[in-house]
DNA sequence: TGTCCTGAATTTTTT
DNA sequence: ATTCAGGACA
């Protein structure tokens, strides 16, 4: 969609409805828009930001508008820059967790924490709790960390500390997780980290306790919009109720058919009783949909009314023409992909590949598409694959940087202390830990005091000190910023040379430079004013914020690439085309998902309705997973949009079958071809182990010939 | 302290 | 199918 330039001269009015215009110049008090899929919201949120700049002269950083997932805010803040000609994209046009910890960088210290909290990103509080269950001797067996923390969460989002949860347990088993989290509070705080829900808690406590503050903030955002209203859930309510209340200017956007995050505590109720929270709220209901043809508008909603208690709308649309939805089954994955991508070759090519989203309920599903995709040599985008960051040479790296700018953080102490090996053990480490138990000071501070510590051996000892060496090297160098912090860090730690000990040398090595690349353009990207002056090391810390809370693989930009994502992930997009794969029980819905089937059902709807022209639902009659074969039905959600849909079999569309052929004469330099990877070169053997090089996008592969699907060419 | 081996876990969705 | 953590052993 192209938007022209806003301007001043009412012409802008042309490109919106009635009601659109009514959302863009109700501009004081509440507001509550009702926006159905594909009804235009994003434009009627960017032209009303673009209103307020030019019409009422309000300046940018008196506006907040909150969108949920960073893709969005990306989206958003493009739009809003290309309306308003700006060079620089607004701050405050952002998510919820960025906006919070822009607000606690600036005040959490009247709550009692340091400016330099790090944020703990859910691999880091998994862990956390991990150490918990260790400290108070429970079983990780009996207590999956996984789980404990996203009770912990639970709790943490409906604002319940943990003095009331072991206070209100019910059970033994719930004592045991409420001292889990007693203890995990303890250790957050020790470690002055924020995991995902204090950024929001934190902030609420804040505007709770400290007038000024709020009165700060809520001064400051004389406009408020919050888009996907129906997904916050009770503390980013409390934030916006908080925020709003000197102005009264708030205005929210969303649609309660696309409510898909309840698993994280978004509650309905935010949305549907606005008009009770916020006094003489208007409400503007926009039900014309400018996206869809008509037969996907009635295959959506015919899935989605099987929902009860739902405000049943009526969105209409005047495209009366287009194709057919085609439901396909094929007998496995490999021929529903390979299927798609033919179908793709056969109607597009590099010049509109943008067009094309192919979606799945969950990122497991993407590695064979991702595969057969590079196979084909079609470029493709994968939105929301967090993959980089988690990998284990950049975890290491950004925990060096993270000890730097928060001595405190315990998870990235215990990261690196011993990478690269330095003779540190696991001995050393539980004698530091419990050490660091009695005396309550974070592990990381106890190295600057380790000739106090009889317990340790010489030898230890210089070990120790040596690692502090290192940190203290690589601090004074990362004044300059994230780039030249990691440089020092591969340098003073010898990074590479443990690296190049590796069979996939090259390609971690060819993520630690992109990486670098990444951090040097975020030094010229950043707003620079929006730093605290006082600390040295406030460009790292803006940097590792940003890694943990916007990867950068995250922005959509018009790249002519077939995009893969999520459905949770699509929201809020379109797409000429969409494919909806492995619509299967158990899959989609999801087998875990099966208690909240209508939050899946909602997620069919927003998946749906995303494609404008051409929408596929594809199923297969088997599906490997686990190294196991399963064999789920086809979705319900297929039975649910029966009539609006064509049934199509490919079930004898047979590109892979399931002759596997025993090989022994694998050597060092041979070539092979992987049923999945296609073709690599052997470069090392191991009795019935070996590593395959598929080249530079796969990279290096591990498998045990006898179970490994590889042919010999 | 480091290495090798075995057995278990992995896969819900996002910040 | 692949990776990872924990335990035995060098």
């Amino acid at each position: 969609m192209t938007d022209k330039k806003y301007k001043i001269d009412n012409t802008w009015k042309e490109l919106l409805n009635t009601n659109q215009v009514d959302a863009v110049e109700t501009v004081d008090g509440p507001v509550l828009v009702v926006a159905g899929a594909g009804s235009g919201k994003t434009r009627v949120l960017t032209y009303r930001y673009a209103h307020l700049v030019q019409k009422h002269n309000i300046d940018m950083d008196s506006i907040l508008a909150i969108t949920f997932t960073k893709k969005a805010a990306g989206e958003m803040k493009d739009r809003i820059s290309e309306l308003l000609s700006l060079s620089s994209p607004p701050v405050w046009v952002t998510t919820f967790h960025s906006a919070c910890a822009r607000i606690l960088r600036k005040h959490i210290s009247r709550i009692g924490f340091n400016n330099s909290f790090s944020i703990y990103d859910s691999q880091d509080s998994v862990r956390l709790v991990s150490n918990c269950l260790k400290e108070l001797d429970m079983d990780t067996k009996q207590y999956p960390p996984k789980r404990i923390h996203s009770q912990i969460s639970m709790w943490k989002n409906k604002l319940i500390l943990p003095g009331e949860v072991i206070d209100e347990a019910s059970s033994f088993y719930e004592t045991k997780i409420a001292e889990v989290y007693v203890k995990y509070e303890q250790k957050l705080i020790l470690a002055n980290s924020l995991d995902f829900d204090d950024l929001l808690i934190k902030t609420v406590e804040l505007f709770n306790t400290d007038e000024d503050a709020l009165l700060f903030w809520s001064k400051k955002f004389k406009y408020i919009m919050v888009d996907e209203y129906q997904d916050t859930n009770f503390p980013q309510y409390k934030i916006i109720e908080l925020l709003s209340r000197e102005h009264k200017n708030i205005c929210v956007v969303g649609d309660s058919d696309q409510s898909i995050y309840a698993f994280r505590g978004a509650d309905i109720r935010n949305i549907d009783e606005f008009d009770k929270d916020f006094s003489n709220a208007k409400t503007i209901v926009l039900d014309r949909n400018y996206r869809s043809t008509q037969k996907i508008l009635d295959a959506a909603n015919s899935v989605i009314s099987i929902n009860k208690n739902r405000k049943s709308k009526n969105l209409w649309t005047d495209r009366t023409d287009g194709p057919e939805i085609n439901s396909i089954k094929f007998n496995n994955e490999n021929d529903e992909t390979q299927w798609i991508i033919n179908e793709i070759n056969n109607n597009f090519n590099n010049e509109n590949y943008g067009e094309i989203a192919i979606f799945y309920r969950m990122n497991s599903q993407s590695r064979i598409i991702q595969e057969a995709l590079t196979r084909e040599k079609i470029s493709y985008k994968v939105i929301g694959d967090v993959r980089f960051y988690e990998r284990k040479e950049i975890k290491d790296i950004i925990a060096y940087l993270t000890l730097i700018a928060n001595p405190d953080n315990e998870i990235a102490f215990e990261r690196v202390i011993n990478v690269p090996r330095r003779g540190i053990g696991n001995v050393t480490i539980q004698k530091l830990k419990s050490l660091a138990l009695n005396l309550n000071m974070p592990i990381s501070r106890l190295i600057y005091k380790i000739d106090d510590i009889d317990e340790l051996s010489e030898r230890v000892k210089k070990q120790l000190t040596n690692f502090q060496e290192i940190l203290v090297g690589i601090k004074s160098e990362s004044i300059d910023g994230p780039a030249k912090a990691i440089k020092s860090m591969l340098e003073i730690t010898h990074y590479e040379e443990m690296l190049k000990q590796e069979v996939d040398y090259e390609s971690r090595w060819e993520n630690v430079q992109s990486l670098i690349t990444g951090a040097s353009e975020f030094e010229i990207d950043v707003e620079r004013d929006e730093l605290d002056t006082g600390d040295p090391y406030s460009l790292l810390t803006a940097y590792l914020e940003n890694l943990s809370l916007f990867a950068a693989t995250d922005e959509l930009e018009n790249e002519n690439k077939i995009i893969l994502m999520t459905l949770h992930n699509a929201k809020g997009l379109e797409f000429e085309t969409v494919f909806i794969t492995g619509m299967e029980e158990n899959i989609f819905p999801h087998e875990l998902s099966l208690d909240d089937v209508e939050e899946e059902r909602r997620l069919c709807y927003v998946g749906m309705t995303r494609a404008k022209e051409r929408l596929y639902l594809t199923h297969s009659w088997s599906r490997s997973s686990w190294g196991g074969t399963f064999y789920n039905p086809p979705s319900r959600f297929l039975e649910e949009a029966k009539g609006f849909i064509t049934d199509i079999d490919k079930t004898d569309y047979s590109q892979f079958d399931d002759s596997g052929e025993e090989n022994s004469n694998y050597g060092i330099g041979k070539s092979v071809t992987h049923e999945v990877y296609g073709r690599g070169v052997v470069i090392e053997v191991d009795g019935s182990e070996i590593s395959v090089d598929f080249g530079s996008e796969i990279g290096v592969k591990h498998f045990d010939t006898e179970w490994a699907p590889i042919e010999y060419e």
